[in-house]
DNA sequence: ATGGTTTTTACTGCGTC
DNA sequence: GACGCGGTAAAAACCAT
């Protein structure tokens, strides 16, 4: 299993979009994923950016409206799911005539019937593809906020895109739709985010983004298990500046208690919390109780009733 | 709509620095 | 006395039915 990172390097020419090499993280031990857009190695589990080429990313300008944005948007990525027609479809006038004004002979008209035809055809995607373009916006502006990898945006926009394919939009906002996109997509990629957090950078109601997103999940028939209280904790762990050691203990408590089935229907957010806070006091480093609960948005009692639990589990099983 | 479960809110008591 | 922690009761939120 030892693989090169020259290997990782190298793969990073050509045109061909994620590949995916399998190293393990640094921090997390998950899974990395070469990014080839941005240059990065990124952790699928924690976020981590282990390689980060200096590369610009983004637009060097910004746009203050959906309209300044459609003038000033001029390049994207390569090919990626991420790109839009960019409005160069074309009109065809309904009257049959020609471009001074005469009409047209039956021939020519025939035609343009048929071209017609098609362009309308092109035109009802280019509605799509207007709506999906602001969605894209949202979506990139959600997931930066929350700072996700770039892998789970273009996951997010796949749903997105699959989303309005299936017609699922109408009745629905394409704020809801997109935020519900990124949710699914955080939680797919092993790097979720809270409902509260998501609904902090949204401009929907948390109970829209909810209903919406068992609503895509459903229709989509996307698979995604419930949350593992694991993959939160390497975020609780850094904003609370705590040690790997610490990280490692959480690990272990979590799993310990998955063992013995300890819990089901309690929030993960709020044991991973929990686990985190139970680490440190074991590892013996300042936490308190009041600073995870508010870097994880849980109440305290929850962690306390929680970490209790855990403990008790972790009693049980003496030695692993 | 309902009932059961989990989480939150608010408050109180205890020990320590 | 403020702070961190623990417990409790009642309200609110959530979920399945």
């Amino acid at each position: 299993m030892s693989n090169s990172n020259a290997r990782l390097r190298t793969q990073q020419d050509e045109q061909t979009d994620d590949q995916e090499t399998t190293l393990d993280c640094p921090e997390c031990g998950g899974k990395l994923v070469a990014d080839d857009e941005h240059g990065e190695t990124v952790c699928t589990e924690c976020g981590l950016v282990v390689e980060e080429d200096s590369v610009d990313r983004g637009p060097e300008w910004r746009a203050f409206d959906a309209q300044e944005k459609d003038q000033k948007s001029r390049v994207g990525a390569p090919t990626t799911n991420m790109m839009h027609d960019k409005g160069l479809s074309t009109n065809i006038d309904w009257r049959d005539k020609d471009a001074y004004g005469n009409a047209l002979g039956a021939k020519q008209r025939k035609k343009m019937q048929r071209l017609r035809k098609w362009n309308e055809r092109f035109r009802t995607r280019d509605s799509k593809e207007r709506n999906l373009k602001q969605a894209l916006g949202e979506i990139d502006r959600m997931a930066s906020a929350l700072g996700l990898p770039e892998n789970v945006r273009e996951t997010a926009s796949v749903i997105y895109r699959r989303a309005l394919d299936e017609n699922l939009l109408p009745g629905r906002s394409i704020e809801g739709v997109s935020t519900a996109a990124v949710y699914a997509a955080a939680r797919q990629a092993g790097v979720p985010r809270s409902l509260d957090e998501i609904t902090e950078v949204s401009r929907v109601e948390k109970s829209e983004i909810a209903r919406t997103y068992r609503y895509v999940i459903r229709e989509l028939g996307l698979e995604v298990k419930p949350a593992d209280p694991e993959s939160y904790v390497p975020r609780f762990v850094s904003s609370l500046g705590l040690s790997e050691e610490a990280e490692r203990r959480a690990r272990e408590l979590l799993q310990n208690a998955k063992e013995q089935g300890v819990h089901s229907g309690k929030s993960p957010v709020g044991l991973a919390a929990a686990a985190v806070y139970a680490a440190a006091l074991l590892t013996n480093e300042k936490t308190t109780q009041a600073a995870v609960s508010d870097v994880a948005d849980i109440s305290e009692v929850t962690i306390r009733n929680r970490y209790h639990e855990l403990l008790e589990a972790e009693q049980s099983i003496p030695v692993a």
